[in-house]
RNA sequence: UUCGAGGUAGCUCAGUGGUAGAGCAAUCGGCUCUCACCCGAUCGGACGCCGGUUCGAGCCCGGCCCUCGAACCCA
């Protein structure tokens, strides 16, 4: 060990820290929790992103700190509004609120006190970060040749040995680089010394220890493009910005755990205090990274879903991010967002040995890294549709009538303004439908047969129904009895049918599918007495006449 | 190939040297009006393998196996 550095983090006192693009933090308490989520801007928000989010968000919610969202677009092609606006909605729809970064809008703009918080805004700062650590001699320009390094590449092959870059200008005097680079632009690599170790401890997967021998030169700063700009790569353009915006907890998947040894030579080339790291272990699917290309497409239930929901087949189509990858899917059908919360939270972090269910309070209160699992989790969607069903049993009565609005809206079950009658009718149904209601979109199969005026009969309900041929007789005798019901609610109907049935020495159950089958179409649905209630005297009797009259 | 991280019930996770646990799923039963809810029960495990330390190992040590990840002028 010896003269070894030890880049231990700091304690948290310890922040808030060296800053060379701004003052502004300097002036940050000390206790602060400052975390970021630097997505880079893909088209969708990936769940596996929204888990690493998630734990950033409730880090800083549960210490009273900052969560800044950051987009990481140094690969410039893709910073493009259209590929982040999926995202930032997402985090909006998730109830996931930051408190720098991107305007909700999408626009490019910025808000906060570091602003902008794109990275392709921000290369001036990368330069200038660059400039410094040139200019003191601990970045150098590199011009070897592709070939050369492809050359070099082959050979630690062939040696079976990991190939670590060294530049040309490695060990020319700091003066003399930063004439040559202003002459000749070139990629600009990090001077790592050799012989040393780094060392971290990081807040979920504990110490580590890497020889400076196997990292590589890092390049800071690519070469110039066709434009003679020289952008920055993701590990330098995250360590800036990541000492500017004063981030205390770098929270991040754990394919970012090798970059962390050469992102904390960054930090200590540039004079800054660490933050905390942890990094989380991946989401699995099928047990392998989860990917939108390993993913199963929609399958045909849920293809039917959509399709009950109003969606085209086109429309369908036309949306990749309709997969249980992104977080658009679990929008569309119908989830809640504080029971995607809770799954993603509970996958891979427990608060204990058994809790399951935890509201979002009870995550911000109680959410820690060091009960972050080191092994990686595997995406259950049914345990993921249990703890939907848990938290659906929460919302009252009025709040979800108001959120299958959306989806009877977009199924055009009912038109796009909502008067009083037919709120009445909905949480009529609403309420009838019970815990039956998983998601938002099954609303649809319960008030689909109730608001169409034109019902569908389900030719194998049909069958079932009537395949005993005294079933219409029954039903017919019993229609009878309805007309008589006064008032025609729920209690009335039940008792009429129970005095029509007892006599006979029969139970519900004789009568109980053909009358739902000839009032819903269906074999299925919430308590057969309600139904009638809902649809009134009139339509239940006019709907046993056409069922009795069919075939 | 090199480096890294994992492996406890079908799945997700607890288990911090002292008799292997929970939830989900599955199966069965009860209730009811079909389903859902609710209630009850059952099924579940050479803790990846081998060895070592120890009175005692899922836990500590060594070796091996398997899985995943990284090794880009991707992020």
């Amino acid at each position: 060990m010896g003269k070894t550095p030890r880049l231990e983090p700091p304690h948290p006192s310890a922040y808030p820290v060296f800053n060379p693009q701004s003052s502004i933090s300097n002036l940050r308490s000390s206790m602060t929790t400052r975390t970021r989520f630097a997505p880079s801007p893909t088209g969708y928000l990936h769940i596996g992103g929204v888990r690493t989010a998630l734990f950033c968000w409730l880090l800083a919610r549960r210490h009273g700190g900052q969560f800044i969202l950051r987009i990481d677009d140094t690969d410039d092609a893709r910073n493009r509004a259209e590929a982040v606006k999926p995202i930032i909605d997402g985090f909006k729809w998730l109830g996931v609120d930051w408190d720098e970064g991107p305007t909700a809008d999408a626009s490019g703009d910025s808000f906060g006190p570091h602003k902008p918080y794109y990275q392709g805004q921000r290369n001036d700062k990368y330069e200038a970060a660059a400039m410094k650590l040139l200019a003191e001699g601990k970045a150098y320009p590199d011009y070897t040749t592709p070939e050369q390094q492809d050359a070099a590449r082959e050979h630690a092959k062939l040696a079976r040995k990991p190939y670590v870059h060294r530049g040309t200008n490695r060990d020319v005097p700091a003066e003399e680089n930063v004439r040559q680079y202003a002459a000749k632009k070139a990629p600009l690599l990090l001077r790592v010394d050799v012989g040393r170790r780094v060392t971290f401890t990081d807040a979920v997967k504990g110490k580590h220890e890497v020889n400076t021998d196997t990292i590589r030169d890092p390049m800071l700063l690519r070469g110039p493009d066709e434009n003679g700009l020289c952008r920055a790569v993701y590990n330098f353009a995250t360590v800036v910005d990541d000492i500017d915006f004063g981030i205390t907890h770098v929270v991040r998947a754990i394919e970012h755990l090798e970059n962390t040894p050469t992102q904390l030579l960054m930090y200590q080339a540039l004079g800054a205090t660490l933050p905390t790291f942890g990094h989380v272990p991946q989401v699995y699917f099928a047990g392998e990274k989860m990917s939108k290309r390993k993913t199963p497409k929609l399958s045909a239930d849920e293809v039917a879903k959509f399709k009950a929901c109003g969606w085209t087949d086109a429309e369908i189509a036309g949306r990749d991010d309709l997969n249980i990858i992104a977080v658009a899917y679990y929008k569309e059908i119908g989830y809640l967002p504080e029971a995607l919360i809770n799954y993603l939270c509970r996958l891979g972090w427990s608060l204990d040995a058994e809790t399951e269910f935890m509201t979002l309070d009870t995550l911000k209160a109680n959410f820690t890294l060091d009960r972050v699992t080191d092994a990686p989790g595997g995406y259950d969607a049914k345990k993921l549709y249990w703890i939907q069903g848990e938290h659906m049993k929460l919302v009252p009565t009025a709040e979800k009538v108001e959120r299958c609005v959306p989806f009877l809206k977009r199924a055009k079950l009912i038109g796009d303004t909502l008067d009083d009658r037919t709120r009445a009718v909905l949480t009529k149904i609403v309420d009838a439908s019970g815990d039956r209601i998983k998601l938002f979109s099954d609303v649809l199969a319960f008030a689909a047969p109730i608001l169409k005026s034109d019902i569908e009969y389900d030719p194998k309900a049909v069958e079932k129904a009537f395949k005993d041929p005294t079933a219409k007789t029954l039903l017919a005798e019993f229609a009878e009895m309805l007309k008589g019901c006064d008032p025609f609610d729920a209690t009335t109907t039940d008792k009429a049918a129970h005095d029509f049935l007892a006599p006979k020495g029969l139970k519900l159950g004789a009568i109980q599918l053909p009358l739902r089958v000839a009032v819903t179409g269906t074999t299925s649905g919430f308590g057969i007495f309600d139904t009638l209630a809902i649809l009134g005297k009139e339509a239940a009797l006019k709907r046993i006449e056409t069922a009795l009259a069919m075939r």
